[in-house]
Parts: structure tokens; C-alpha cells; sequence
DNA sequence: TCTGGGGTCCTAGGACCC
DNA sequence: TCTGGGGTCCTAGGACCC
């Protein structure tokens, strides 16, 4: 009954929370184990997954390489990932957020958006709920998170970055700007390395310098897409909502092989393949998930980069199906790397829940078009029943060429003509 | 410094259709 | 018969995020 109230707040309030999890998998590790905590802890070996505050002091960071991680923090204590602790940790997580308000978006596994508006009578503030928020998912899971409280998505999020480590931040809405302007170009959504530098080019270096130009300047700098939505965020435009439901797009799994990927036989190669399509059908077979296309990610010696995706005719979770595209792309593929050397590979299997054209053949001749088909008082009324029997099953349907097409919804296909 | 394992979104060209 | 505009789908690559 608070459903209706959260999605028609569309107003000047700060009733967006984003939920953040301190250091996530280093957290885990800590809370499960005693002895880890005060102390730096980086999770994963070649390369730093997690590090704890302790040993982000050190300047460890996330993705950095183990080594180098190593030199930083020599007393750091390195621990393998435990993916299932984890997933668990997040579950039990989300079912807090579910229970503070209906309308959570997930962003990953550990942070998510909460609309709370219209929860007032009921819960209190954005700033009690966030902080209630907060202590139970303290006393209930064990971990620290922060939030952010705004009344944008881009504001909250940018607010929980500010307040790291476990705290709470409120962006009132008279002090956004004020906010807003004196942080770096890194800070806005989408801007990473390669975008960050392409503006400092051009001596913008805070989120003032982009506001001060225009839209068409931008764009010229970062590309249209890019321009538009810098444009929109510094100028502190966000009319994002949050929505729930939001579906997986794709499901994948890689492997990285090291410098054995160069010395790997064909038949090697292919128990990796077989291995990571037999993940991936589980899994999506797990969440009842069925995706069309395959696609095969490489990465070589000289750590560039390829992709090569196949599409099937309609969606489906099967092992043989997928692997027999997966077994095409890498034989299509092995040119590639035999002559750049094999370093990684993954999958992934996209356009999820998408059938192709389902293709109904109907049960007499037509004629090229609808409109003949019309003209022809003997097919009208087995024409009207295939279009009957395929709306039933789509949703919609569309005659071309004889041929009767459902769609999937989520396509937007023109329907029947009238 | 030689590098994990998940994901998302955008762009751009060619094929094809109406 | 010729031409053009508009739209979708597929493929490949790139940037970014946690």
C-alpha cells in the first residue's frame, strides 16, 4: 500500500536512500573470522578483489595486482574469496532493504537504491530510516554500510561515496549544488580513466568546469552520449527513478589461464569451454533463464582483446545447444589465437528471455501481403484464428509475406494492422 | 605492474524490411 | 523501375562499474 506513494513522489524531497557495504568481501572475512579484525585484509591473490580500511590506509585498492598490493601493505593478511559466504552475506542484506521499503533497485550485490518516500507516517524520516537501516543490518548481518540520502540517484550515490566508512550522509536539496560542483570529474557516473582524461585535456577538472560548458562543447570532447548525460549530471538533472524488477541481462564465466593459455591443446581448451558453459546453463537454468546469444570473449598475450557472438533462432538455457555455438566461435576463433596466444576466455550468454521471431507457417497459401490476404474471403477466417492463436501466445502478432509473426512484448513489434 | 570475475551501456556499420 | 527514409537486428569493439 506504500508502493503507490514511493513511485508518485516526484517532488523537491530527499527520499532516495543508496545503500553501499563497506569493503564488502573484506568485511565478510573479518566479521567470520576475529582475528582479522583491526588488521588490513586483502582478499583474492593475483589480484587485490577486496582490501579492509586497515589496509586501504596503505593505499591498497581494489583490482590492484597482488604484488604490487604486497609492497604496499607487507603486513597485510591475503585471504582466498569465498564466493558462497558472500552470497549469503548480500541476501540476507537485500531481505533488510526488503523490509524497509517494497521499492529497492539492486545495483550489485552490495549496494542497492531505496525509494522511501511515502513511508513518513509509517517510518520516519529519509535520515531515521537510513540510520535504523543501518543498525540493523549491523545487528542482524554483522556489517558496516553506509548511506547515502538525496533526492536524485546520482546525488545519493555520490553522498554514500562521501560518507565511506560506515556512515550516513544527507544531501538537503537547497545545498546541492554546493555539493556538487567542487567534486572531480571522476565522480560523475560513466567518467573513468580514459573519459577523465579526454577532459582534462581541455583543463576541466571539477564538476564547476563541466557545468560551465555547453552541451555541444561536450559533446565534441566525449562523444554525443557521453556529452548529453555529463551535461544532464552537472547541471544536477537525474530524473531517474527507482524501479524494481530490473532483469539480468546477460549471464557469463571467464577463466583466466595465465601463460599455460599459450601452451594449451585443442582438446585442453575445449574442457575449459565445456566447463564454463556447463556454469553458465546452471546457473540460468537455476534462475529459469533462457538467453540466444553466445558470446566468446579472448584475451591475448599482449592482453588486447576480442569478442565473437553468434545468435540462435530462440532463446533457450540448454548445455549441448549453447556449447555447440560456444565449440563454433572458438573454432572460428582459432586463428586468432594462434597467432596472438591465448590468455583468458569467457562466455556469456545475452539477450535473455528474448525469442526470436517464433515463425507460425500457415496452413494454406497466401499471398505476398496482408492486404491480399484480406481480398481472399476463402483464408479469411483461418487467417483470423492463426492471428488469434498467436496474439494469445505473444501478446501481439504482425502478418508479412505469408508468414504469421509473434514476438516477444519486449520487442515492440508492430501488431496486426487493423 | 604483467592483470579476476562478474556485469552494464553505447556506438557504428551492414543486412534486411517496409 | 528507381529512389529514399525509417526502423530493427546482428556483430564487434570500447568504456565503465563493483
Amino acid at each position: 500500500m506504500f508502493v503507490s506513494g514511493g513511485q508518485e513522489q516526484r517532488s523537491g524531497q530527499a527520499t532516495i536512500l543508496h545503500a553501499d557495504l563497506d569493503s564488502f568481501y573484506a568485511s565478510v572475512e573479518q566479521r567470520d573470522d576475529p582475528a582479522l579484525r583491526g588488521r588490513p585484509v586483502i582478499v583474492g591473490g593475483g589480484v587485490v578483489l577486496a582490501a579492509s580500511y586497515e589496509a586501504k590506509a596503505f593505499g591498497v585498492r581494489t583490482a590492484m595486482n597482488g604484488r604490487q598490493a604486497k609492497q604496499l601493505c607487507p603486513h597485510a593478511i591475503v585471504v582466498p574469496p569465498r564466493m558462497a559466504a558472500y552470497s549469503d552475506a548480500s541476501a540476507a542484506v537485500f531481505e533488510v532493504f526488503h523490509d524497509t521499503t517494497p521499492l529497492v533497485e539492486p545495483l550489485s550485490v552490495d549496494e542497492a537504491f531505496l525509494e522511501v518516500g511515502g513511508l513518513a507516517r509509517v517510518s520516519g524520516t529519509p535520515v531515521q530510516i537510513g540510520a535504523r537501516l543501518r543498525a540493523r543490518v549491523s545487528d542482524e548481518v554483522g556489517l558496516p554500510i553506509t548511506v547515502g540520502i538525496a533526492r536524485t540517484k546520482f546525488l545519493a550515490k555520490v553522498a554514500s561515496q562521501e560518507a565511506k566508512p560506515d556512515g550516513l550522509l544527507l544531501v538537503p536539496p537547497d545545498r546541492e549544488l554546493a555539493f556538487l560542483h567542487p567534486l572531480p570529474v571522476r565522480r560523475l557516473w560513466g567518467v573513468g580513466v580514459k573519459t577523465a582524461e579526454k577532459l582534462h585535456a581541455y583543463d576541466v577538472h571539477t564538476v564547476a568546469d563541466v557545468a560551465e560548458l555547453s552541451e555541444s562543447t561536450l559533446a565534441s570532447i566525449v562523444g554525443g552520449g557521453m556529452g548529453r548525460q555529463l551535461y544532464a549530471l552537472a547541471h544536477n538533472i537525474d530524473r531517474r527513478r527507482v524501479v524494481t524488477g530490473v532483469r539480468r541481462r546477460s549471464v557469463g564465466a571467464q577463466r583466466a589461464l595465465g601463460r599455460a593459455g599459450n601452451t594449451m591443446s585443442d582438446s585442453e581448451i575445449d574442457a575449459v569451454v565445456v566447463n564454463l558453459i556447463d556454469r553458465i546453463t546452471r546457473r540460468m537454468r537455476k534462475a529459469d533463464r533462457t538467453g540466444r546469444t553466445v558470446v566468446l570473449r579472448l584475451r591475448f598475450d599482449d592482453f588486447g582483446r576480442a569478442t565473437r557472438s553468434h545468435t540462435l533462432s530462440h532463446a533457450t538455457a540448454g548445455t549441448d545447444e549453447i556449447l555447440a555455438a560456444a565449440r563454433q566461435l572458438i573454432a572460428g576463433a582459432a586463428p586468432l589465437i594462434a597467432e596472438r596466444g591465448l590468455t583468458l576466455v569467457g562466455f556469456a550468454v545475452s539477450n535473455i528471455d528474448r525469442d526470436g521471431a517464433a515463425q507460425l507457417e500457415l496452413p494454406f497459401p497466401t499471398r505476398a501481403d496482408t492486404a491480399s490476404v484480406d481480398r481472399d474471403p476463402v483464408d479469411r477466417k483461418a487467417v483470423d484464428s492463426a492471428v488469434d492463436e498467436v496474439r494469445r501466445r505473444f501478446g501481439n502478432a504482425s502478418l508479412t509475406r505469408g508468414v504469421l509473426l509473434g514476438r516477444d512484448p519486449g520487442l515492440e513489434m508492430p501488431t496486426l494492422p487493423e
